[in-house]
This record gives C-alpha cells, sequence and structure tokens, in this order.
DNA sequence: CTGTTAGCGCTTTCAT
DNA sequence: ATGAAAGCGCTAACAG
C-alpha cells in the first residue's frame, strides 16, 4: 500500500493525502479527518526510506561506542545505550549502533556522514584529543560528544565530572588516614581516564605522596590481577580507588582471597548499573555514584535539539554523589 | 559529492559509474579501475537511502527484543546483540534495535515492515505462542526467532536447549540425594521460561516428587527474595535450581547472608556473559552453560540466510554443557 | 483548500 | 562497453 494507491482510493490527489497526514495547516479538517481515518483502515505505512530521500533526512541517530579487542560492550556502555533509547525511541528517532576501533573511528564517522545513515551522531567515551569532533565540527554536522575531552574545537558534550569524583574519592582515603593508596584506573586512550588521573594527581600532590596508578581495561579479571599483585608487594596499600566497578568487583574478590577485607579500604566509582549492584560486593565500598543512564538521557536531548540548525553549543558536567559506607580500613 | 558529480569528474555517465562501482560484469577493467581509483581518492559514498530506495532493500536487519517495565537490558540480552553485531556488521548490515512490550510488539512488527525499515526481523524471547511469527510468515517477510516456540507456523528458529538443561540441572540434584529442591525460573510469558519448567517437571516426575518453581523477572533482588522467603520456611530447600546467573547471584546472596553456604546446593543456567563469571559467585555452583554469544552467531547467519527469497526453513537447537563443580549440600 | 510537477540520488531496463 | 531515460515513494515548490 502506496500514498499512491491511498490517493486513488480516497479520491484524492497524492499531494493532499501526503499533506493530510503530515498535518500540514492547508488542508481542511474535513478531509484531514477523512484521509487519516482511511489510512489508519487500510494501515498505511509511509515508506520511510522514499520519506528519507524526500526529505534529506533519516529518522536515525548514529552512537559511535568503543570497540575494544574483546568486542563486548561493558555494562557502562550498555547502560549509556538505554538512557539513550529512553529519550531517541519516544522522539521517533531509531538508533544506529556503532562500534569502531580507535584508529578507524574517523573513518567510520565520515562513512556515516556522507553515506547519509544518520541525522546526528553521539560519540561515546572520546579520546583525550579526538579527532571526530574537529572532523564534524568542521562539517557543520550535528553532534554530541558524552565525555570531556580537551579537543581546541567548541562543541556540545555532557560529561560526569571525573575529575571531581576521582579526587573526592582519593581525599577521602588520605583524610581517614590511608596513606599508601593504589588506584586501578581504565586506559589511557580515553579521555574520561585522563580526567580521573588528574584528580588522582591532585590529592596525592595535595597529601604530598607520590601517586600510584595502574591503568588498564576494566574488567573482573584486571580489578583482580592488579589488585592481587600489589597486594603481595612488600609494602602493600591499605586502601584502593578504582575506576570502575568491575575492577572492584574484581579486586574486591582479591582482597577477599588475601583474608584481607578487614583492613582494606575501598572506594570506587558507580554509575547505577541495576545488575552490578554494590550490594553484592565484599569488602562494602564508599562510592562515588552517578546514574550513567540520567547523563544519557541528557546527551539525546542534547542531541535532538543539536539538529536545529542554529541550535547554540552548550557543555554540561555532572558531580557524582559521595557516599560514605562505613567499611574496613582504618576508618 | 553525488554520483552525477562523480561521473562528471570523470567524464562518463551515471550510468557506467554506477555499473563499475558496483562491479557489472560489462563494464571494461579499465574503466572500473579508474572509476573506483577517483571515488577513493575524492572519497565518494553513496547515498545509502537513494541506494535503498531505488533498490528496495535498506541494508539493515531489526531485532526485536522485549521491553520491561524496567525499561533495561538485561546483560543477557546485551551479550545476545553483541554476538548479533558480530556477524551482521561485517556482512554490511546495520542493526536496528527495536525494544517493545509483549502487547504492542505485533503492531511494532507490522510497523517495521511496512515502512520498510528493515530488510528482515531477529525475534528474541519469543512468547510461548508468539502472533509475530504467524504475521511475519504470512507476510513472507525473512525472519529468524530466537528461541523456540508453540507458534504452530513453520518457521526458521534457533534455541539453545532450556528444556534439557532444566531437566538436566534438576536431576543432578535429585542424584545427589537432594528431596528438597526449588527452582527460581523466568516469567511464563517467555517460550524459554516454559520450556524450562517442562525440564524441571519431567525431573520432578521422574522423581515422584511435587515440583517447587517460583516464576519472576531475573534478576539479583528477585533471586535474594525468593531464596531468603524460601529458606526461612518449616522445612526450607537444601538445593535450589536458577534459570539465569543473574538470580543466582542474588540467591546466593540470600544463601551466605543466612551462613548456609555450606549447607545448600546450587545449579544455574550460565549463559557466558563475561562480566558475570560465577567464580565471583558464592556459594560454589554448578552450571549448564552455553554461551550466548554463540548461539546470536548462529541466528544472524540464519537470518542472512532466509533473506534469500527461496531459502528453507531450519532449526536448531543446542545442548548445553553441564559444567559440575565440587559444591555444598550432600554432595 | 487542492492539484500538477519537479525533484531527492541511485539503479536498471532498453537502446546504441 | 557505454549512455539516455524511466522509475523507486515521497515531499515541496508552484499554480490555480
Amino acid at each position: 500500500m502506496k500514498l499512491k494507491d491511498l490517493a486513488r482510493e480516497l479520491g484524492l490527489s497524492l499531494t493532499t493525502v501526503s499533506r493530510a497526514l503530515n498535518n500540514y495547516p492547508e488542508v481542511s479538517d474535513d478531509t484531514r479527518a477523512r484521509v487519516k481515518r482511511v489510512a489508519d483502515r487500510v494501515g498505511y505505512q509511509p515508506n520511510i526510506i522514499a520519506r528519507g530521500l524526500a526529505v534529506g533526512e533519516i529518522g536515525a541517530i548514529a552512537v559511535m561506542v568503543p570497540k575494544e579487542s574483546t568486542s563486548y560492550l561493558d555494562p557502562d556502555t550498555i547502560e549509556f545505550l538505554v538512557g539513550i533509547a529512553e529519550v531517541l525511541a519516544p522522539a521517533g528517532q531509531d538508533i544506529l549502533l556503532v562500534q569502531s576501533s580507535r584508529d578507524e573511528s574517523l573513518e567510520t564517522c565520515r562513512n556515516i556522514i556522507e553515506s547519509r545513515r544518520a541525522d546526528a551522531i553521539i560519540i561515546c567515551y572520546p579520546a583525550p584529543v579526538d579527532s571526530r569532533v574537529r572532523f564534524l565540527a568542521d562539517a557543520n554536522f550535528p553532534f554530541v560528544v558524552y565525555g570531556k575531552s580537551r579537543t581546541p574545537v567548541a562543541h556540545t558534550w555532557v560529561d560526569i565530572d571525573h575529575r571531581d569524583a576521582a579526587f573526592r574519592s582519593t581525599a577521602f582515603l588520605f583524610e581517614r588516614g590511608h596513606e599508601k593508596i593504589a588506584a586501578i584506573e581504565g586506559p589511557v586512550q580515553f579521555a574520561f581516564a585522563e580526567e580521573r588521573m588528574a584528580g588522582i594527581r591532585r590529592a596525592f600532590d595535595q597529601f604530598e605522596l607520590p601517586p600510584c596508578i595502574i591503568n588498564d581495561t576494566f574488567c573482573d579479571y584486571t580489578g583482580y590481577e592488579h589488585t592481587l599483585r600489589l597486594l603481595r608487594q612488600a609494602s602493600p596499600p591499605t586502601a584502593f580507588v578504582y575506576g570502575s566497578l568491575l575492577s572492584a568487583i574484581g579486586g574486591g574478590r582479591a582482597i577477599r582471597e588475601l583474608g584481607k577485607q578487614e583492613r582494606i579500604a575501598v572506594v570506587t566509582q558507580d554509575n547505577g548499573v541495576p545488575y552490578l549492584s554494590p550490594k553484592n560486593i565484599l569488602p562494602r565500598m564508599t562510592m562515588t555514584s552517578f546514574p550513567i543512564r540520567e547523563a544519557a538521557k541528557r546527551v539525546a536531548q542534547q542531541t535532538i535539539r543539536m539538529m536545529d540548525v542554529n541550535a547554540a553549543i552548550e557543555t554540561e558536567s555532572w558531580k557524582p554523589r559521595l557516599i560514605s559506607i562505613a567499611q574496613s580500613g582504618r576508618d
């Protein structure tokens, strides 16, 4: 069933039917009502591709997420996507999920806009300086970045204040008398990891101690291995800061295995992933907490806003709450 | 840069350039090479919408996943999506992620095919009798179902043999002398839950005991609550079967809290989600294991196959391994 | 208020 | 081996 068939059925022209369906003001209420009723009855659905070709829009937004060698989407990214979907679906925008590794990301990005696969792009977890930002800004293509990068181009972004969160996490432990603190953080090729490291370094500086930061992929076994290794050192840390609950889970396991859960203090970042509740983790952990899903909703809203040709650039940074948990260590 | 521009640049007609790019045999090797070289140099990318309109295909496959009231994608569904993406991305097919609740699923499905948003549909976790199956079969639209439903229409599906897995899980515990066994299973509106229940009932029948099965959403706190409640009964279960690692995690927590981790045996289904490793869970658990990601890859391959007009209907069912872990209870 | 007509960018007959 | 021209289904000027 195409528009032409529907028009014939109604004894009207293509144009009028199209206009009635799209709520153009110049159609009489009578006609509009009749057209809609019949369209509904015969189950007419516009061909979205044809429509896209005519209007030059496809009704989809590409979400670019990093592809790790393991090619698995981590829980945080998923939560992010869910938040995006919650806003974009009601807005009638499809989501085009695009995974790309660091070195092909610019190419992929170019590909998306040149083949017009999407009307806007969301960049998730940018690099500290991300080539896509300049490219998209130059191309004047609507985009929003989830993450604060140092790319020297004005652009719209939304982020959780990782620097602040990491600073407060570390300072929290120093203030409680810990002096040997180790931080298990994310890969340096991401801007957020750099941000967190800056926060951690500031805390170490303030307490005049040399920082101990490990960078690795956030996952259970990396958290486990680094923690185990550090705890087996001559003078092991008495406290850990984790950039992700995933590493914290693994780290917690290492701590338990060594029977140290009464003596080690832990602070972790918590992104509010529903099935990764800190409740299940031992030892108990203090956390800096912000629901990534909410941040994602803001990203989606900003993206829709940016699709307007003369939308202004906006940036926003959200501060996580610090949830202090009575725990072990020198509390 | 459009085809026309490229053609002008080359001093050739639209037609020839199009044919060269699409590897039509009637173009001379010389011309083809030259066209491709220049196209590459100027960075020409075909407009996918226009192409879609001309060919009648959009180059995307819709994946329909259930939307729960919580509107969160559970880890299993994610793993499924990752598997799908691993096959579809290299095949040049985009993924259109569509979440729909049970009662709007048929409508959504109709919508997708009538608006031609996708060239094929993947149904994930069907209902025991799923209206979409008949609809899509009647419409002669390519689709594959992940999950074995009872819908009385021949169609292509891929599944993990949940009935068998659940039977073996339960029988495993009976064989080890347990008589009070409780099963924490998924919502009955899904075919897989029905399948697992059939397997569990068969085991109970075989050992001539009345089944004890709880149905609820798979998540940490439901697993926790049901387990806690059951363990506080007058004569509590000595063993649990969990339909999902998620519930098992919560259940394990309840068992630990009651200090019963030396006395309760547990068997769980494990779908191989990388960050939900059973290693982190106490008490230790026996599991029926099958990587959902691999099943998803098969689904994607079958979908691509079904896009050929005269593809035959195929069904496949994969048996999980039972991984017996030395554990507590009456082992 | 309604209809005619010219595209949107690409593929694909049908000629040459 | 190459080109001209007719669509794919829809929207949007432009007329009336």
